[in-house]
DNA sequence: TTTTGCGTTAACCATTTGGTTAAACCATTC
DNA sequence: GAATGGTTTAACCAAATGGTTAACGCAAAA
């Protein structure tokens, strides 16, 4: 049960990296956070830079999985969307700087990460068999006519970009961030009502 | 026609500052792109903090009365959202750094900022007053019922999610960066007709 | 032609920051 | 209870980084 000091580091780590990003993390921040002298992040992960691969690594590992289940296996399109959007909205309420982090570094030269990663990380979702079904579904008239990529980068920037946008949102509509809250908590069903309405052809569904 | 310094230094460190963030951004860099000394930079402009605001605040300069202009006026909400999105597709896509840039520092502390910058701005966006639209085309039956804040939410983030998540979505699909490109050229006309299919009432539009 | 003052530079400074080291601590083993 | 070895600390180091200074260049003013 007690915890390791190289679990805290690596905990207190991923905090503080989430919110600065890599540039703006300071290592004697993340000691402190941990309660620890900064002689032992180097000691357990040797430099800065290993110990962010790490986290991006965990980070990636942990939610990769998630999205390549919800598009796997059976199910309709518009189903396994559903799937996606409640998966993601729910993960990131418990994680709300993981997208502005995850987008953030990516865009950074780190981007070739991504393909490292897919090889690395097991469950990876199979987006190609899943483009191939929205066609499929598209041909058969279930489902309005759109490119799969940009379904895809539709739905993910409905679920994510509340989140990084919350401070921005907050501000620009003199939303005390309680309100923004709580109006999160119906944003699942919001985004799964307008891609079903997006992509529903009418007097089916 | 000959720039000032003053002007070249603003203009690259912008491109600096939004390509690295603050954090990531360093003077020695603004200044081997300004081609002039580092001395310079703080001659101009003091600090590096000081040249950021100055650079944030131009940014929101030219961005804000652009979304303003787009809710203003008369139009259905359909169409004034269907400027809003044909807008700031287009200006993005002159300025690919800029959401991230905008999104990830204001979720820094600094999104006090925000509101400065509703005083200072002119043509800010008046988003109640198009709230307020939305629910009442709600009410009258002219397009489905949605929340104005999550609608917008939608908006945005279809809008900008492509440019901010462009490394990701690249390496991920294993798409040539200038096939992702071309991708992006139907961008505006797809999220478009994604916004008309859930909004219109059946037998409408 | 001298002076004035803005623009520019090279050199320098202080602090921050990632990283290292040598010694101390402490539980387990012998 | 001494030896062993992983863990932790305080002190230290070198490089990076934001910022400053003093002198120089040079065009316009006097």
């Amino acid at each position: 049960m007690p915890e390791t000091t190289e679990q805290i580091i690596l905990e207190k780590a991923k905090e503080v990296f989430m919110q600065k990003g890599f540039a703006g993390a300071r290592m004697q921040a993340i000691a402190d956070a941990a309660g620890i002298n900064k002689a032992m992040l180097h000691y357990y992960y040797r430099s800065k830079e290993k110990l962010f691969k790490v986290i991006i690594e965990e980070v990636v590992k942990e939610l990769a999985p998630k999205l390549g289940a919800a598009l796997h296996g059976d199910g309709s399109v518009i189903e396994k969307l559903e799937k996606v959007i409640r998966l993601y909205i729910a993960m990131i309420k418990d994680n709300p700087y993981m997208p502005m982090f995850l987008l953030h570094e990516l865009s950074q030269n780190r981007a070739e990460f991504v393909k490292v990663m897919k090889r690395k990380v097991a469950g990876f979702p199979n987006f190609p068999a899943f483009f191939m079904q929205i066609m499929q579904e598209e041909q058969e008239g279930k489902i309005k006519p759109i490119n799969p990529v940009h379904l895809m980068m539709n739905i993910m920037g409905m679920v994510v970009f509340p989140f990084i946008a919350k401070p921005v949102v907050v501000n620009l509509l003199d939303l005390p961030g309680e309100q923004f809250d709580s109006l999160m908590h119906d944003r699942a069903d919001v985004v799964v009502g307008f891609m079903k309405n997006a992509l529903q052809v009418e007097g089916k569904g």
